[in-house]
DNA sequence: TAGTCTTAGTTAAACGTTTTTCTAATGAAG
DNA sequence: CTTCATTAGAAAAACGTTTAACTAAGACTA
């Protein structure tokens, strides 16, 4: 880092012979400069290697051009996708973001809060952690800078937000399974006190219903979302007396747990058993032949999410702020090798 | 976003009525304050939700307490480790972490680096591109802050930099492969224009040398680092006369692609091949009985670039500027059951 | 020709901090 | 009872921009 101090905007301004002001209209391309003059202040910004103090000039303008965006769980590959998403989005709308990870802990989620309320971010995304929301809704609900929820919601909270359509994501699977003639089903659902699995399950349950089959209650597995916890709870199911004869798995680290649980069982899918899962995690391929999965909208979620984002931004606090604005995305069902029908 | 305007440091010292100078002193504990005052500062501070506008400190203090970090792909699983441990060491440190993902795309890097320099990171972190570092070294020599380069060097490049020992990786593997009796090894080693895949190379194949086996040539697949390099490859050393008994995938994705080949091909892991891989991406579960790899210690290269970066940051400009530090952090084997000695 | 409108440019204020310099008060030393 | 340090606090400058307010010079209108 051999360089000096970095020139500023009067450096640039005396090589090209005008004010500031030219050179930051110039620059900005804000306000009427002669030809002669904006090459001459190109020229000098080029030879001195001027780079805009973005802190100066957000102080000034009282925009950042930040994003904050702030994650529950970045090794979740669906989450993942959506980092991914939004930063390529942001950047190509000409913003940074700052990535903050709670990995489902609420108290660093409120800690990074409060540093993107400092950096004074344009706004925020927010996929929340699972607890911890109750009585904190504030913390988000009283933020001065736009804010938008990804992907979970928080009950209580009247905040923009963009989600999958959870119960059509649950009914899909349930058809499916019902086309191919399944009656045993069985879910391994995550913690009940999440509303998207609560969500996913009662979409399967509806979804059977409208079909004439009732889900077998005792076939439901909960307990939390981690790897671990699918696992196990796949170990139950298998050794079920009455083993069922599909299993749908509501997330990326369950179906893991679960596709662990029956490699080592050493059944195969899908003549043994059916599986059924969400997203589409890297490993999706390992599964022959193909995993039949359930698909949120990754892509359109993070487009609508950032757009949503900006149009707050840019109505800024004079708009009449309005209504907010709670979007649903539909899922897609896919089907691959890994459900098959029946054997009669 | 209901509140209005935030509050400044004047609108704190008028509540508390002191001179800002004195709020500024006590909030960051510099300077001798009383404890009357101090108390009553921060009453007041608290009362009216007062955030530090981190723009204008940074501008007034010349530091923003921002790392930049600039991930080459996000994709990649042991990238991502690498992303959360030093997201969460920095903000452990007291920085923020601004996220840029250059997809391999030099285009991008490029681009995401003029816009830290703009922002006035503290200091950037920089997993490079593959590609197009060729007469670009200069955008990082030249840049004004502190930076490191993680994972991957750049030839040419005198800047700190933390890696894994690639040779000792390669050298691991094939000690471990011969030990089991293997002399038909078979390596997806990804584009040999990249140091880490020569240098991955260059470990086999002196290990198997110093054992007295000579690699075959013929065995080497090169191409790109895809999922889709590693399968092809994978099908062709599968449909090879004389099939390898053991097949070393020297990255994330071509062992992801090589699992799916293998996988499509009905073979048995480790019966009918041995496979070793590097890294542990989450998936490494599903192979059964277990995945054998050669780990890079994630945990400690992010350890070491955050604490290098930030001394270096400390030492600021003033320091005698020193030799570029260039530190190799040892892998690991870990064995489980995706070797087996080889059948008699 | 005198007055008015544009236009292209400059000057200077302002953004919210930190930090240097300054001041007044207290206490110790001679 | 001076004088001199020491201290806690205040006043003010500075950081690098953007932008509002201003100016001078042409171009047009009456």
């Amino acid at each position: 880092m051999p360089a000096g101090p970095l020139p500023t905007i009067h450096e640039v301004a005396r090589l090209a012979g005008v004010s500031v002001a030219t050179v930051s209209k110039t620059l900005n391309r804000s306000g009427k400069v002669s030809e002669l003059l904006q090459a001459r202040v190109n020229a000098a910004a080029r030879k001195l290697g001027y780079a805009p103090h973005a802190s100066a000039r957000s102080l000034r303008s009282g925009a950042t051009r930040i994003l904050g965006l702030l994650v529950a769980d970045l090794a979740n590959p669906y989450f993942l996708k959506l980092v991914e998403s939004i930063e390529w989005l942001s950047s190509a709308a000409g913003y940074s973001v700052i990535l903050c990870n709670s990995a489902e802990d609420p108290g660093r989620e409120e800690r990074h809060l409060a540093m993107l309320l400092s950096q004074r971010a344009d706004g925020v995304i927010v996929i929340p952690t699972r607890r911890g929301w109750s009585g904190r809704q504030a913390a988000l609900a009283d933020l001065p800078m736009p804010g938008i929820l990804v992907d979970r919601r928080i009950e209580g909270l009247d905040l923009d937000s963009v989600t999958t359509d959870n119960v059509a994501l649950g009914r899909l699977a349930a058809e499916h399974l019902d086309d191919l003639g399944h009656r045993r089903i069985a879910v391994i659902m995550g913690s009940p006190e999440h509303q998207i699995a609560r969500h996913r399950l009662d979409g399967l349950r509806s979804g059977l219903a409208s079909r004439g089959t009732t889900l077998d209650e005792r076939l439901i597995e909960k307990d939390n979302f981690s790897e671990a916890a699918g696992h196990a709870a796949a170990m139950r199911l298998l050794r079920h007396a009455q083993r069922p004869t599909a299993i749908f798995a509501t997330n990326n680290h369950l179906s893991l747990g679960l596709l662990r649980a029956i490699a080592e069982s050493g059944l195969t899918i899908p003549d043994d058993l059916s599986v059924i899962a969400v997203d589409e995690p890297p490993w999706a391929g390992l599964v022959r032949p193909g995993m039949t999965i359930v698909t949120q909208p990754s892509e359109a979620i993070a487009q609508t999410t950032v757009s949503t984002l900006l149009s707050r931004v840019s109505e800024g606090r004079s708009g009449v702020e309005g209504e907010a604005r709670s979007i649903q995305l539909q899922p897609a069902l896919v089907v691959r090798g890994s459900t098959a029908a029946i054997r009669t």
